[in-house]
DNA sequence: GTGAAAGCGCTAACAG
DNA sequence: CTGTTAGCGCTTTCAC
């Protein structure tokens, strides 16, 4: 209906390949020639056909990515970054959420990753299981991770123990004594060994400074209302009670925060809390928050998945992005210092 | 590298045909050969290209989205509703964002959507500027919506005044007689007149019940800091404050709710207030909302795009789910009542 | 600079 | 039930 380039190079009394070199910029045609294949393209509205044109050149021009969840805040926010970059270089973004223990990721490391759809692979946040990660090898594409060690995949992250460390450091400055963590259980460690390290650093933190006998930490899911329940469990006890909480995100910290007032506790004259994301919410609670860019991080992702396509190869490895600790009212000196 | 349908058939001795039909189960093979096929292609690990199949079925097993944002709850939960049940059904999905004014809409219209890369096209709150609706009807393919009347195409919604009106008769039932409304401003429509028709919705409620002079209609943004905001702003004067808020979304009410206890309001002691969306957050806050169930809306609307693939012609015209009025302890009855 | 011809990998007639 | 043939729409040698 729209056309075919065999329609484009009729109207303009040529033949179909010089019709495509014109349409393409790929290959010699006289100024005029090109001028009269574009004036009948436009005419006809001709629009090529990507599978035709994959199917001789090998290229899709289609990324796949690969996803744990698309509805939650920080996803949403890689996805928005991932995407804008590859529209904006004409390419397509094909997504498929992979839920950590779905019986669906067969299907689609088998299935959907394997027909030679796309030209790379963007991996956010999978911990690849089995022989997951060899099937991702095998697609023969470039191939891009967010969120933590892909062997032998450059992977964008940001320094998880590191970060923890500093939230934590940042309310042994301010005086405290008694910091408990609420964070991911390790248990389900979806992504990598996000959860985990952000305890280690947590813990590293607070040996650093003699305090490993307050270490207290509760696991709960990563959410307003992960959040929400731990806190009411960890405050519950006045007679034992933290001043502050290091909230593994910002979500956490949010309905940490919640529990809090709603407990009657004051935030942060009673309790200080710290978390980490730089959500769009944080400032709303005034959330002192290490900030670490999701949205960036998709940009990133989608350069350098470009750029592997392009066929600059890029290094295995992780490349830990900078972040930035944002305070705000949120953490506060314990009472009496 | 991982082998073509001509590998196969050589492998399994049998003629590139017979392997296609043995492989896609479509005409007569027999069990003998149709086994000896299927053992040939996993030994070679044969997955078919789909972009050779597609150039001559014409059928591409992807379906494109257009929505105005990915990162917002509500859009990740149609999304998330999509993904799922077209992977079910072996689809691809592509997604594209089209922010309600954005200079890339051209693009995405005249380009991505027009390369026959789509067996159909779902779009999400989009409201076509100019041409944009012919064009989409001129891609060829089935079309299904999301949110608001798209004229001839079969979209899925719910019926935004009724929803509205229901929302507000249920906040003037339990005694309220200032009933304030905290909405999407008209202006800023980026989905259908969604804005509007809960804005109408809320006046033909007061209206019924003779209220009318008591309409207090508040614009923001649909986002908690927008509820946030559009609430200091309402409650500030102490001696002219609605006893009740009907909010546009449950973020706006979240954020309506953080920000009345912050300035000593209690809820719903001293304020009543009601959402619509039924997000996960609204039980954290004990909200009171009337639910729409978004990922149940992408379900739907990628079976009916998928009835529309198999050659099922959906009638045009907006197909009101139901939605279900949840209560919690955020509407309260007047001070007095 | 341009055209003719081959072929990407697959499926759909049509014979047999 | 199976093989042969043609061709989807495009790009790309290779001649001219």
């Amino acid at each position: 209906m729209a056309g075919a380039i065999a329609d484009v190079a009729a109207l303009a009394g040529v033949s179909k390949a010089t019709a495509s070199r014109a349409l393409s910029g790929k290959g010699y045609v006289s100024p005029e020639t090109r001028q009269r294949v574009v004036q009948a393209a436009s005419t006809i509205g001709y629009v090529a056909s990507p599978n035709a044109a994959s199917l001789v050149t090998g290229h899709t021009k289609n990324v796949g990515v690969v996803i744990p969840y698309i509805g939650r805040w920080f996803f949403g926010q890689i996805l928005e970054g991932i995407e804008q970059q590859l529209l904006a270089r004409g390419y397509d973004m094909t997504l498929y959420t992979l839920e950590p223990f779905s019986p669906a990721r067969d299907r689609v490391f088998d299935f959907f990753l394997a027909r030679k759809r796309f030209d790379g692979v963007i991996a956010v946040n999978i911990q690849p299981a089995g022989d997951e990660l060899e099937r991702l090898h095998r697609l023969g594409i470039p191939l891009v991770g967010i969120g933590g060690p892909l062997e032998g995949i450059p992977t964008i992250a940001i320094d998880d123990e590191r970060v923890a460390a500093l939230a934590t450091e940042h309310l042994i400055r301010l005086g405290h004594q008694r910091i408990a963590h609420i964070g991911g259980s390790l248990a389900e460690q979806l992504d990598f060994s996000v959860h985990g390290e952000r305890l280690a650093g947590y813990r590293a933190a607070l040996a650093d400074a003699g305090l490993s006998e307050a270490d207290q930490f509760v696991p709960t899911q990563l959410s307003m209302p992960g959040g929400y329940d731990a806190a009411v469990q960890l405050l519950s006890d006045p007679t034992n009670r933290p001043t502050a909480i290091f909230a593994a995100s910002d979500e956490v910290a949010i309905g940490t925060i919640i529990a809090a007032r709603r407990m009657g506790i004051a935030v942060p004259t009673d309790l200080s809390v710290i978390g980490i994301d730089g959500h769009d919410y944080a400032e709303l609670f005034s959330l002192t928050t290490v900030e670490q860019h999701p949205r960036e991080q998709g940009v990133i992702a989608a350069d350098m998945i470009l750029a592997g396509i392009d066929g600059e190869t890029a290094e295995p490895g992780v490349r830990d992005l900078p972040t930035r600790l944002v305070m705000r009212s949120s953490t506060g000196r314990p009472a009496g210092a």
